[in-house]
DNA sequence: AGACATGTTGCTCA
DNA sequence: ATGAGCAACATGTC
């Protein structure tokens, strides 16, 4: 379920329990596409022994600091993709069929598992945080993502629908198909709207909206300490956007779904409409 | 049984 | 060269 709020939510598991923890040991299971990026033995060699830093997220990725047993420095990067979760669970716990890493601490047993293997696991070693961690657009809560850049992308994008082009991580790092939709929907334009035909009025509230979406999504998901995942409200499109038949929390109106930019993607017709 | 799933990538075609 | 659209990836759930 992961987009940029969640992605947090499960890095923040991780962190409270195993900060400046040490850890005792490891287990992989590097058969899996999930390792198809980095060294299964790299990454155990570096990581036994290794006490956990500091951990960040951006994104949709995750990155876990660690000082290795030799005072060097290891970088960790995970991605959930479709399915993937990062859990906390007690020492003596045992892997399970999808879980693909492991590592034991002497309080907790920190576990990813990813039942799809979209997600990836990624592996750096050396003083410098890594080209995969650093290369990530700017967030779309940074001073970078401005009105004028939004406009540009979009101008580039002119004939692409605009729930595809939300769905651009160079652009809308984080976003994922159920953010893109509650951005559309309280923007008031229609997912199918050609990104090129949006007036400034437009630009400058789905630049607003963008960042409203991921503050309150952060503030409500990502910081959250639930042991499990928070929804968003109700008078959010969210919850009423997953099944047919769903009403718009603000018209009242029945809401439409339909294959867009590849995605499943639901909106609200009476409030949602396209112009030319 | 069959459709569908909160993601990314790599391929085709224009 | 650049952009748009779509199949593929692997497995679980409704």
């Amino acid at each position: 379920m992961p987009e940029l709020a969640e992605v947090e939510y499960h890095r923040q598991r991780w962190h409270r329990v195993a900060l400046d923890q040490h850890i005792d040991s490891l287990q992989l299971k590097n058969a899996s596409r999930l390792y198809r990026k980095l060294s299964p033995d790299a990454l155990r060699a570096a990581l036994t022994a290794a006490t956990f830093t500091d951990s960040a997220s951006a994104a949709k990725q995750m990155l876990f600091r660690f000082t290795c047993a030799d005072r060097s420095t290891a970088w960790l990067g995970i991605h959930l993709g479709m399915t993937g979760e990062l859990r906390v669970e007690p020492p003596a716990y045992a892997a399970a069929k999808h879980d693909h890493l492991i590592l034991r601490t002497a309080k907790n047993t920190l576990v990813f598992s990813d039942p799809r293997m979209f997600g990836a696991l990624q592996f750096h070693h050396g003083p410098d945080a890594p080209a995969w961690w650093t290369d990530i657009a700017p967030a779309v809560l940074s001073g970078e993502f401005t009105p004028s850049a939004v406009a540009a992308f979009l101008k580039r994008r002119a004939r692409s629908p605009l729930k595809a082009v939300l769905l651009m991580q160079e652009k809308f790092p984080g976003i994922g198909n159920w953010m893109a939709d509650e951005i559309l929907w309280r923007s008031a334009l229609h997912p199918r709207q050609p990104a090129g035909t949006l007036t400034p009025a437009e630009i400058k509230t789905l630049h607003r909206e963008t960042r409203w979406v991921a503050r309150e999504a952060l503030r409500l998901i990502g910081a959250s300490n639930s042991p499990t995942l928070p929804d968003p409200p109700k008078t959010w499109l969210f919850p009423h956007r997953w099944s047919d038949g769903g009403t718009c929390p603000k018209t009242k109106q029945p809401l439409q779904r339909a294959t867009i930019g590849g995605r499943t993607t639901c909106w609200s017709p009476t409030h949602q409409k396209l112009h030319s």
